[in-house]
DNA sequence: ATAGGTCAGGGTTCACA
DNA sequence: TGTGAACCCTGACCTAT
């Protein structure tokens, strides 16, 4: 099967989901032919285009991205709005980026770390490192469900026992500390979150089971919002820097210079962007995720300057414009670096970030946001046809 | 790290403890370098050393110790003191030792039993098996202290209702008897004690919880003693018991005859040092015992009758020379037997043992009390380098 | 790596005073 | 109304697979 019919297959899933009227429309976008985007050049890299730097180009994961640990990298990449840069520049680039260096352990509790995004990238969608049922420490996967050691135990006795009645609400918020208050509720939000001894796994799971169970959990956490109530939350607060980061990149951009700092801002988009829906940090090229999003972001104003597309009025919205950028990227990523299908759960995030963003700005919105969330995708795919021509 | 290291932490932690001013000479001692003390012949026996007995050489707890339970191992014991003994005299032995055996189930209330040991041994320091409110029998720790459970419930409740009127001294003695008389200072007692709702989780402790509250209740234990009346007449009588013991050595080595009964004396004073000190009766090894104590009072009065040792005036008393030999006999039975710390309770217990008889003998030392530990401190430390020399 | 067992310890119940 | 022995429920740690 093409990559392409899948993407198209999990958007109608996703669509049917939400039951929103933008089915058509996606529909159609995605049953077109399959696009052969231009290869990255990052792919069989010209020595002159990265420069001769020896530095390592994986990045390892759980430290903070801070420019000391690129600028060296990406100084000398030929963006048109970059001029040449002599080595003594290179070396001041690198004191200066110490300032930008924020330390991970001196972060203050509402700034953001990797563990954030470890609880939100698509892969852990299913929040694998909490438990389902109370939000405390999970200690792995019981009866088919990341849960905690308490929660797998009441669990077993309470499927033996089945004696639980529950207040009748049945709309108890469990956590660490009441979760022994009502175990009828406690029953209940353990079997909402799919714990079954059907789900048991003997011994090390296949990845096709897990992907089932990760399927099933991103089922229920994208249509019963009230199982994971503080899970918006923290997509809100990953979604917004993001936006930030693309704010820097778009300033940069109109006035043309600073290309630094431009690669900079562009590597944390992209880099942010791939926590957002990765957690194989070890995969994680630096070089081609900059790449990636300059040449995005270079294609899109151009179409928008040259009048190829006529802009939407939504894309004024730098919000909407940073999500589109990310849609983009994914489908980028996914189809010519990764070379597979965009899968159900990187699509409902997508599509999760979208309604987001538009929820927020409903008192500014002349049309439903089902209208804007339609027009967005059309324009996304209007993108993905001309960005091949260019 | 190596256990003398340890041993000098604890050391001078517990020293602080008591603001005592032997904590330089204590620390000097504890600073020098690990003695490699001569491996005891148990380790590795040679078979003539202890005969061809096919006894279980490993005590089994909660039976008094009395001559018909070891005798026959050591009367074929090659001591310099000893002379060779016949089976008969061995038959007559055990025949004799049963007018030693006193029925644990009719001793008086006065006589000491391994009921006692329990209380006062260092891994029971914090007095797991009486209730810390009202002494009554303890059903385990509940809200982080050892209580019946009748103070449990008592507590749970207080908590709850919190209306408890005080006669306003709250100095009443809290007994089973009289636990109902005065909430008011029962509930004071609770508190004192360290009973608190914040200690307290669901489900079963964790070690390290535990190691917590043991450590709450040793410094309470050592620091507030007017919350534990009976615990410092409690550890007196075993004291004075050990004392006793020691006396019965100490006239035998005088008279350097009677090995059988040196034997038996030298194990009860080593099974109620052991006892004291620990609560694990089924590692307790009866010929080891008895070997490290003889061991230990030979080579102290050999250093004394050479002269290598100038007798400090206090070592005359009969009942610090058993301190010291207990003091010796833990810390080689830590270090060399055990292979580990010697932790911060059996020190505090140490300490707490010496100012037990420093007090008693205040009327008849010359100087402070602190100077004296302080000496005595001094003397235990030239042993351990002059003993690892033989 | 996860299911099930263990058991100390918290909570609840209910004769009993 | 308060008490406390007996009971149920919880969950950190353990073993088995
Ligand atoms: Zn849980
Ligand atoms: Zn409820
Ligand atoms: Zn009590
Ligand atoms: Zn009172």
């Amino acid at each position: 099967m093409e990559p392409f019919n899948l993407f198209h297959s999990a958007a109608v899933a996703a669509a049917e989901a939400y039951s929103s009227p933008f089915s058509y429309p996606f529909r159609h976008f995605m049953s077109q032919r399959r696009y052969e985007w231009p290869t990255l050049p990052s792919n069989n890299p010209p020595p002159s285009f990265y420069g001769n730097s020896t530095m390592d180009h994986h990045y390892h994961a759980l430290s903070t991205i801070t420019p000391s640990s690129y600028s060296s990298t990406y100084i000398s990449s030929p963006n048109p709005y970059m001029s040449n840069t002599s080595s003594e520049t290179m070396m001041n680039d690198i004191e200066q980026s110490r300032l930008y260096y924020t330390d991970i352990t001196s972060r203050s509790d509402d700034s953001i770390d990797d563990y954030d995004y470890t609880l939100s990238s698509a892969t852990v969608f299913s929040l694998k490192d909490r438990c389902q049922v109370c939000s405390d420490r999970s200690s792995g996967i019981h009866f088919g469900v990341s849960t905690c050691e308490a929660c797998k135990a009441f669990f077993r006795r309470a499927n033996n026992n089945s004696l639980h009645k529950s207040c009748e609400p049945k709309k108890c918020i469990i956590t660490p500390q009441n979760r022994n208050d009502c175990p009828g509720c406690r029953y209940d939000k353990c079997k909402r979150v799919g714990m079954a001894r059907e789900n048991v796994v003997y011994g090390k799971p296949s990845k096709q089971k897990l992907d089932e169970l990760q399927q099933q959990t991103l089922l229920r956490c994208t249509n019963e919002s009230d199982v994971y109530p503080n899970f918006n939350d923290r997509l809100k607060r990953l979604a917004d820097d993001l936006a930030l980061e693309y704010r820097q990149i778009d300033a940069l951009y109109r006035r043309g210079y600073e290309q630094e700092q431009l690669s900079i801002h562009a590597l944390n988009y992209g880099t942010k962007a791939y926590k957002l829906f990765y957690t194989q940090r070890s995969e994680l090229n630096i070089r081609l995720l900059t790449d990636i999003i300059l040449k995005l972001c270079d294609q899109l104003l151009n179409l928008y300057k040259n009048g190829i597309i006529t802009q939407p009025w939504f894309i004024q919205q730098p919000n909407l414009r940073s999500l589109l950028t990310l849609w983009l990227f994914i489908y980028y990523y996914e189809t010519f670096v990764l070379k597979q299908k965009v899968n159900q759960d990187k699509l409902m995030l997508l599509i999760r970030l979208l309604d987001m963003e538009l929820e927020r700005q409903t008192p500014i919105l002349t049309t439903s946001i089902k209208t804007v969330r339609c027009d967005f995708i059309n324009t996304f795919t209007k993108f993905t046809e001309l960005l091949q021509e260019i």
